[in-house]
DNA sequence: TGTACTGTAATAAATAGAATTACAGAATGA
DNA sequence: TCATTCTGTAATTCTATTTATTACAGTACA
């Protein structure tokens, strides 16, 4: 995950967060964070399908959040743009020849399992309310 | 951490653990993983930095752990390789004249800290040895 | 019916990751 | 002593990934 999904995600929804179903634009939304507001709206259509944002077309359109902000929990948002492996995978294929390179991603999906389990009964217990009332 | 070094270096560690000390090359190392010799000797280069490994040049050289397997912790390993922050950081700086683009930086960073504390806490609790002992 | 939006595809540019090449220097042992 | 086999590291090239940009059809509003 060396991408900027994630806190991009975050961002977008605590904006959403703090307007009481006001629409936001994504070029408001893209000027906050500064980046493309096309990248704004391919996460917005993302987050759409992933339940937590509602968007609306044409003049006067945007997005807003699709249910409460104590209602999201912040795993739900790692779910929604989590891709690749926590700490990495290696795109090779080790040496099946050796007793090591054969089992190795066996071993390490087993060990990210646990891990990713840690982190996601961290990120479920906090929502986007908690996290939007810091600011 | 979207690349491979951490399960690069935990492959050369659980390698090296299998041997009572022999002295495994670059080369060998690098056909297991299958990737280049050279980025297993920067590996080795950062794990030696890093206590974790010793190693010893020309003929017949190659590296060793620096320590018992027993004695070195997951979470060391991942320290040893750790860049980028877990969940991606956003190259851009958010926009300052926003409320929410101003602080968000410090709010994520706290959170990805406290998460980054439980998934240590994880790694805190298993050794090389554990994991090499799985082969 | 013009304007201001979204949605999405396609492409280009930038960045990061990995492989490769190159070579100096160290240890070995014939 | 000196050829051989390694490590260490820098520099470069190649490739993959990520982000920005361009383009445009479609929707809603006033």
């Amino acid at each position: 995950m060396n991408n900027a999904r994630f806190p991009i995600s975050l961002h977008i929804l605590t904006l959403l967060a703090r307007e009481n179903g006001a629409l936001l634009s994504s070029d408001y939304i893209a000027g906050s964070i500064n980046i493309n507001p096309v990248l704004v709206r391919k996460e917005i259509s993302n987050l759409r399908n992933h339940g937590m944002v509602e968007s609306k077309e044409g003049k006067n359109g945007g997005a807003t959040l699709a249910k409460p902000a104590e209602g999201i929990l912040l795993s739900e948002i790692y779910h929604a743009v989590q891709q690749t492996s926590l700490l990495g995978n290696s795109r090779n294929h080790p040496n099946p020849d050796c007793p090591v390179g054969k089992n190795i991603n066996l071993h390490l999906e087993d060990l990210y399992k646990e891990i990713e389990g840690a982190l996601l009964r961290k990120l479920e217990n906090m929502t986007l309310a908690d996290f939007a009332n810091k600011f």
